[in-house]
DNA sequence: AGTATATATTCGTTCATACGCATATAGAAA
DNA sequence: TTTCTATATGCGTATGAACGAATATATACT
């Protein structure tokens, strides 16, 4: 009971940081600062899309822990909080890529069955 | 250009892949199949909810890659499709736990401060 | 063919999310 | 205070996801 509704609450939290993850956008922007920290005009021209869109991304990444920000004059920096996030994204990206390539030699296969 | 088109399908197939991945139900089904394969009905038993979210749920695991099915006779057995989704996952939540340990900790202090 | 069980799909609704556009706030400098 | 630059937020809209309830499909068995 009590531990059951931790662990929903954990697995909650989980499927918010995912939700964060689960756009081009920023998925863009968490490898753009596993390079380096930008500010959001850097980001934005990077990006090529309006700045407020870029803000918004980022308060998302921020609210759920995935960037912080460091504040210089008018100029806000943010950086990637944590390596585990890239190395996780890298995983997903290795595992997806084995998937597609089985798929492609089973249609390579399809292919020779149906000369 | 070309290699800016495919960046870009990469990064979106990454984003659909993290989509799957942001629903508790789906997370609990990821986990549940790591432990061992099972079944829809079983699956159904374990997540209390009705049979139809169930194949719902599986269906968008299916699509995206992350499980394969196996059938016998009437009952489709689903598996999870490789171990390093839920060894993304783990990091994920590992990265996740250090960043509330960090701000409890900050909380902590705040408190002190304020005494 | 007829029935029973396992799994999948459709429909309608509700809720969340992304975006463009405009505007608001915050800090720096004159 | 005014102005300039950097960043954030509000509003309206359009698109997509999740869910309950009902129904459809598929396989096995008689």
């Amino acid at each position: 009971m009590f531990n059951q509704t931790l662990k929903q609450e954990i697995i909650q939290l989980e499927a918010d940081f995912c939700a964060a993850l689960s756009d081009p956008t920023r998925i863009f922007i968490l490898y753009a600062l596993n390079d380096k920290p930008l500010n959001v005009t850097e980001l934005t021209h990077e990006l090529g899309i309006p700045q407020p869109s870029t803000s918004r991304h980022l308060k998302i990444l921020r609210e759920r822990g995935l960037v912080y920000t460091e504040r210089q004059g008018t100029v806000i920096t943010y950086h990637l909080s944590d390596q585990r996030i890239v190395q996780a994204m890298d995983l997903l990206r290795s595992a997806m890529r084995d998937r597609l390539t089985h798929r492609a030699s089973l249609i390579t296969e399809l292919g020779k069955e149906n000369v």
